[in-house]
DNA sequence: AATGAATGAGTATTCATTCAT
DNA sequence: GATGAATGAATACTCATTCAT
């Protein structure tokens, strides 16, 4: 606390900073845990079955201790949610930039890598449909605002590929939501094609046909690997 | 079943069977009224936020008649999904056979009434997704093969164009779900694209994205209005 | 329901009239055994430490059923706090009614009368007292307005006594209040005057003290008995 | 007691001893912070509805120094209530010293103080009545005996007063009970009469109410400012 | 067939208390 | 002495389901 010494206040600094430091590490190393644990148990049961205790017991912690680092059941949902979208916007601008310059190249290498990831957590993934409605509205807001942002650089790169003339004129919003759409399928529908193929040759099926249709003619033959 | 009748033994047998229809008709007609009712809550609602009191009151009965016509909540929603399901399957195919013999004009006919419906009763439209791991497996499967069965008109038209030659070479399962899926993404994200435009577009821009890879260039010129 | 008959309606109306009157019969009863019981847990363990379990277990009813009756657990302690003071009210006026014309003879049955209820219900009555922080401000304002509502009859002899020059003039809403609270009295610390003497000689020398300094010296003979 | 200090025993004794008296000194005014702390927070939401993190809250401590100081929630109850009766206790006796010999004139004094540390203390005084279920039987005992004692000039001035025939004969302790319980009045009631009076006319009405009728006809002249 | 009162298991949330630091 | 993270028992309230009428 704030200590009586007088001259000694310039090293008291640094130590609370370095305590604060400390304590914001074990929260957030705390939540994660919990986060981890909350998509493991949801995974299994889904949200609506899921009791705190059921998620204490798979954190290995109290019920009472879920309430320190959330505010509540819905809460714990949607920080899960929020948090899935955060890997996805994380990991998906890294691997478009060493795709290098082409939108094209862009655009399918983030495609790729947001099917991978959905791959890596299928059921995780898919809590955003399903539990959208148990939000509050001004949940749902932000995670609106969060797909926005993620799919953001996928949407770039279709505006670069109409603006050099190598897509047809389109709705490129509309266009990057069905990429989205696309690339969810894989987890909405694993149960179908997962035993026919790969998340690769998904991605690139589905590349093929997003790309085929607007891939203006004289550029096919550039692309003719993606559309094969 | 076991009426009380006593005396009219004899003159029983075409009674009862008149007796059983319109008991028939009468038991349809009120499960009827309770999926209405269950669609209209579940609207508001979602299926867990919905209490078979309000059930109840939507459809102006009381709690215990609904367990005379379903097993249980999750009955009704199985029922309710089952229901929404037949709506497609049936109102599907005649859209397509007044289309005509041409499988692409068959195949858009198709996509679009499907957009349609999906128009008509979005909510309805998404308990599908949401609500799927609700039910058991037993109902999942049924809900699969009700899928299968929906989407198979606008599978056949596919496999008779790619037979036809008209479009390439593809995966029929998987642009079928595709199709599916897009016309889903009308009711997923309406509250993104409802303002901009309306089904009939979202439907065309949808089929021109769908179609515009597949379609051989020998056949574009033919389907002109639909890539346009 | 509304049935289809359209001849019988005039008869249906009566039954349903009696019907509702025997639902609404049987509405009160289950709130009172309720109350009863509440009355009875809250009298061993106090407001706070009764469970609705416990009190569900003395009423011989399941948990749920009390919300039945009842919004909740502060609604049940309103109700049974309303209850009380209802029997205060209802059991007051006919007491003094039959005390004559006389207004001091009037208070003193009635301030007998209300010893006496409280001596009856010595637990329940401190339930005003104890728990009324607890209540919604609501629930505060109303049992206010029915303690005004008791205690009229009390202050009605009392301006009676003033006005016919029986009684010094006072303020009489305090002596009214100071009654009221010299009776709680008897409750607040029957564990320590209970052993000494019993309800009646309690409210005598309470009477004693109230009246001793307001009747008028001209009228103490007349109010002999009282005051000896 | 046993100090870690190893190697300076014999200095030890009255080093300690000091020692000893800062550490005493600390631990009051620790107390008293978390008392004084207690009762505002008791004050604002009851005793029930107060959590040991808003006392710690309140009194700038943390939750686990509570325990420290006092054995758990109810002891803080107990010793706040306790604490409250002490200040009565202590202060009332000078000021009824301070009136001078006349039993009478020190019972008014006495009631008049005890009214204004009541009005000081309002809802801290209610603590008693409200309360009073929640402690042990112990507890109860304890606030019992202060009580007593708290009481014990008041009644000693009754007694004097009647042994010297200034007022009647009568039951003594019923007297200062029902002095006391008319002085909690205005806390108990203080929403109806606070804005009516303050409470100097509060107490003096209540005096003489309650001396009206003890003081004997031949003593009246005498404290005729009291009863006029 | 229809009602709705009654049940009671299920569950989110709170909070006094402890204890490693 | 002091902290506050962690515990876990306690509990109000909900609601699917049953069943006497």
């Amino acid at each position: 606390m704030g200590s009586e010494s007088g001259t000694e206040c310039t090293a008291a600094e640094p130590h609370d900073r370095v305590d604060e430091a400390v304590r914001a590490a074990r929260f957030s190393s705390r939540r994660r845990q919990l986060l981890d644990a909350a998509v493991r148990v949801m995974e299994r049961t889904g949200y609506h079955r899921m009791s705190m205790q059921s998620l204490a017991d798979e954190a290995r912690v109290s019920v009472g201790l879920i309430y320190t680092y959330f505010g509540g059941k819905q809460d714990v949902l949607l920080a899960t949610v929020i948090d899935i979208l955060e890997a996805f916007r994380d990991r998906l601008e890294p691997a478009m930039t060493a795709a290098g310059d082409d939108p094209i190249d862009r655009f399918v290498a983030g495609f790729r890598r947001y099917a991978e990831i959905i791959d890596e957590n299928r059921d995780a993934a898919l809590l955003t449909y399903r539990e959208s409605r148990t939000l509050t509205a001004e949940g749902r807001a932000r995670i609106k605002e969060l797909e926005v942002t993620t799919s953001a650089p996928l949407r770039s790169a279709l505006v670069e590929a109409v603006d050099a003339g190598v897509i047809a004129e389109c709705d490129v919003d509309l266009v990057t939501y069905d990429a989205l759409l696309l690339a969810h399928g894989w987890a909405l529908k694993h149960w179908r094609f997962g035993g026919r193929f790969g998340v690769d040759q998904y991605a690139r099926a589905q590349l093929r046909l997003l790309l085929g249709g607007l891939i203006v003619p004289e550029q096919r033959d550039r692309y003719a690997r993606l559309l094969a």
